[in-house]
RNA sequence: GGGGGAGUGCCCGAGUGGUUAAAGGGGGCGGACUGUAAAUCCGUUGGCGCAGCCUACGUAGGUUCGAAUCCUACCUCCCCCA
């Protein structure tokens, strides 16, 4: 597997700093560049994900995309599984101290990441590592030794630490050890480069830092922008709920792009797809103008993305059935089956608050009656209406229940 | 180590012995409307087959007919001093 490195300089430039926040220290970028193609010896590019949940969202994507970028350059990419660091909990952007996980948790968040970048990058010529290979075996005086190249002042300089702090927050002592561990990997590594978004910029420095004191040559830093959510204010994640992820299905993940605010399409087309920056600036152009409606952009991004992760044809079927479903306000192609057993009722008749419940399309009996009251319940077009309605089992099957506008469930009645 | 403050529902925040399942806002969910799962408006937002009962105001005990409200210990955070 011979690297290609047959850009220029000025085009490897270009295409790094596509999207990019901030390249620190640009000039030494540069310099790195001209050695690799000199030397025809590729950078180190290095980018680390703490398997701390177990799926990825399209804005974990952004760095992954950039990465698969730098395969294209015929550099070197290192993913790094934090799974010894995940068991610390990166304190980044965060408000609290996350909750340990177990190595088992983990492991298992590792492997589906690992699937997951698969969709992003080249698997088979990139290295992907697990810094609990060397983490772990650090004696308490290494750490010790390590430890000593960073002052207590520069690592509270952290935003967020500072703020978790004035705001009365818990923060942990072995929270501090966090940038420290992930400059370290950067040591270990020897990365020329390393990827991250702009929350992670301290983490990032901190692995310069570490090098230059360790006697190596320190990586240069390049911070890519955090994408928001669908909500449109708050960055991406699952635990605000405004995250698209990249398990999710060709349906969800269609729907969620078209939730997203407007102004945020241009946004999402430059990191999230691999549309190019000229034909993204024409149809922002068309829109502007008032000469192609917003709905359709999103629509096309909506296409893009889902493109990306589940392939064109399947794009192509979450958007007929979007269509269908939010402007007809027809059925989708596909809906979830869900499965009851006949006898786990009495006299084989079903009360509706029990069914939601057994379907789990109600988590307790009063969010339930809740959504009956509201009107939020249809099963094969009709309205609930009546609380205390019951039904044989045997007539549900085959069933399709509406919760909302967007949530179908199909029965299925099994003995 | 000493002194002073604080901890309320998913989040923020009011409430300082009874009419408090706890104001208000945010978020969530549902309804109407819409190019849209946007914006806006309306409803709803602890559990239970629910006009009744149960559980809840950092944790554990205590005082009281009655506690989110008072007392004690512990945990966490803030401020001042060392």
């Amino acid at each position: 597997m011979c690297a290609r490195l047959t850009k220029s300089l000025e085009e490897q430039i270009e295409i790094i700093s596509s999207g990019s926040v901030e390249i620190i220290p640009e000039d030494e970028m540069s310099s790195k560049i001209k050695r690799s193609i000199v030397t025809g010896k590729p950078l180190r590019v290095k980018f680390g994900v703490d398997p701390t949940r177990p799926d990825l969202h399209i804005g974990h994507a952004v760095p992954l995309v950039k990465l698969g970028a730098f395969q294209e350059l015929g550099h070197s990419v290192i993913l790094i599984i934090g799974d010894f660091t995940a068991l610390v909990g990166d304190p980044s952007e965060q408000d609290a101290t996350r909750p340990i996980l177990t190595p088992q948790e983990v492991e298992r968040n590792a492997r589906t990441y690992i699937e997951q970048a698969e969709k992003i990058i080249d698997i088979s010529r990139a290295r992907i590592v697990r810094n609990s290979h060397w983490l772990s075996l650090l004696k308490l005086q290494d750490v010790l030794n390590i430890a000593s190249k960073f002052t207590v002042a520069r690592i509270l300089e952290r935003d967020d630490f500072s703020k978790r702090y004035r705001e009365g927050k818990p923060l942990g002592l072995h929270e501090f050890l966090y940038p420290v561990m992930q400059a370290y990997d950067s040591v270990v590594l020897e990365a020329d480069i390393e990827i991250g978004g702009t929350d992670q910029k301290f983490n990032l420095l901190a692995g310069r830092n570490l090098q230059r004191a360790m006697g190596q040559d320190p990586q240069c830093v390049i911070t890519l922008p955090l994408l928001e959510g669908t909500d449109g204010v708050w960055k991406m994640s699952k635990s605000l709920g405004n995250d698209i992820s990249l398990s999710d299905s060709s349906d969800e993940m269609f729907g969620k792009l078209m939730s997203i605010p407007d102004e945020l399409i241009w946004k999402y087309m430059s990191l999230s797809t691999r549309m190019k920056p000229d034909e993204i600036s024409s149809i922002r152009k068309e829109v502007e103008d008032g000469k192609k409606n917003p709905r359709d952009a999103k629509e096309r991004l909506a296409v893009e993305v889902v493109g990306f992760y589940h392939g064109t044809d399947e794009a192509k079927k979450a958007a007929e059935n979007f269509s269908k479903v939010f402007r007809e306000g027809g059925v989708p192609e596909k809906i979830p089956v869900a499965r009851i057993e006949a006898n786990r009722f009495e006299k084989r008749k079903v009360w509706i608050v029990e069914l939601l419940v057994s379907l789990k399309v109600a988590s307790t009996n009063g969010e339930a009656r809740r959504l009956i009251e509201g009107g939020g319940i249809s099963l094969d077009g009709r309205k609930i209406v009546n609380i205390e309605e019951e039904m044989p089992v045997e007539e549900l099957d085959g069933k399709i229940l509406k919760k909302g506008r967007r949530t179908f469930i199909r029965i299925e009645v099994i003995e």
